[in-house]
DNA sequence: TACTATAAAATTGTCGACAATTGCAATATC
DNA sequence: GATATTGCAATTGTCGACAATTTTATAGTA
């Protein structure tokens, strides 16, 4: 057979991605209660895989089940924040520590055009594609780690800390800085004979810079709301 | 009111725990199936509920979900073990980090205190009670840290790593030694002055330690079966 | 008015039945 | 004899109905 065995999701699992594109966008307020009746109807299922898609929401940690309450979208706070960033610059500096050992040549090939598309996004002052740039480059590396618990750790932690919500515009300011950054971290990739402790520390350090911008970036949103 | 509101537990938590406690006990085969009807029947419930439980154990990471196939016990893996405990480490070693600067004065008590257990247990050559100190050693200082997300995800990374099938054996080498690491990194925590990152090495040091000597434990298993 | 008690509505929890899929064994075919 | 096919049994997926609980609205009382 040369044809693709298309996975077979049940319901659950497709309405689950549906909601969690939805939450990602910022379509239902935070805190808000997902009532199972109106999603039922919405989507046109029985509350069975319902239920089971609240449970794959619960463990994505996009939605809180309260029992005999009902099901509630995360309302993100700023303390979910403060704690989400260093949990996350401590996991990517171990993976790029771990990826230092053992990345590929492809892998690298494949970060050298990643961080071409950044600078040139740079050079546009394009944001969005910088950002998307951003996180592949992110992507690589965990993946190159070849830790599939540090891989799934992270990609529940970032797909978290990146609620749409606020988005990628806290990243307008400083597209250089964020870009030289991530020149040497692939630097540091790049030379096998390097101190791996140093990368570490480097993308550690980057993620928790990133907090405090991002955590800048939220106060001025606040002021403007006063 | 001054009753204890006993918090509302549906049947499938109150199964996913019996059923947890049973997996962790090794009372299941690794990659043993978890058929609906026969669960159904032991516990007496519906399957509504089942199907909850096992989607709570498959967030706790203790069985995995296969779509039309059914729910099986996680078959640990050697690189299971190899991945779980780096990742362990680094986030053991930002929560020592994060509690050198906010842990109170009772903290660092109940620390002193299951010290003293172990050093008891030491002297007694009782495994058991120190293997149940130690856990409580370190679960302290988690929950010293504050960092909410942190706490949670270690509680689940360390009962993964805690499969009983294998449980505390290993340490029944080098009991002083593990007492001695614990000792400074309690000395550590009680010196406000001190440089956290030293405290964050240690801690992390620690725990990758004992991967190299679980897996040496692991060896002699292995050579035993064969 | 403020507070309590009661009733009704809304919502989640549980159940058993039926449908869809998969695995396996018996059978057929070359 | 090896391989493909068919049919049956086992298992998971989905559904709608009923039970239990919580919330809201209503009425009653000081």
């Amino acid at each position: 057979m040369n044809i693709k065995k298309e996975k077979p999701q049940g319901l659950g699992l497709q309405v689950a991605q549906s909601l969690a594109s939805a939450i990602l966008e910022g379509q239902f307020k935070g805190g808000a209660q997902l009532v199972e009746q109106e999603l039922q109807a919405f989507f046109g299922i029985s509350r069975s895989p319902l239920r089971e898609a609240f449970r794959e929401l619960e463990k994505r940690g996009l939605v809180v089940i309260v029992p005999r309450k009902g099901t509630f979208v995360r309302a993100v706070t700023r303390k979910d924040i403060e704690d989400n960033f260093p949990v996350r610059a401590a996991l990517e500096g171990l993976a790029a520590q771990l990826a230092h050992q053992r990345i590929t040549p492809e892998e690298l090939e494949q970060l050298e055009g990643v961080l071409e598309n950044m600078k040139q996004a740079v050079a546009k002052r394009n944001t969005q594609s910088f950002y998307e740039a951003h996180l592949r480059f992110h992507e690589i590396f965990i993946d190159a780690s070849g830790n599939e618990l540090l891989i799934n750790t992270l990609s529940s932690l970032r797909m978290q800390s990146l609620w749409h919500r606020f988005s990628f515009h806290y990243y307008q300011d400083d597209l250089n800085r964020s870009f030289a950054v991530h020149r040497r971290i692939l630097d540091c990739l790049l030379t096998r004979s390097n101190d791996s402790f140093e990368l570490r520390r480097l993308v550690e350090h980057h993620i928790n810079t990133a907090l405090e911008s991002f955590l800048a970036y939220l106060e001025t949103l606040e002021s403007k709301e006063s």
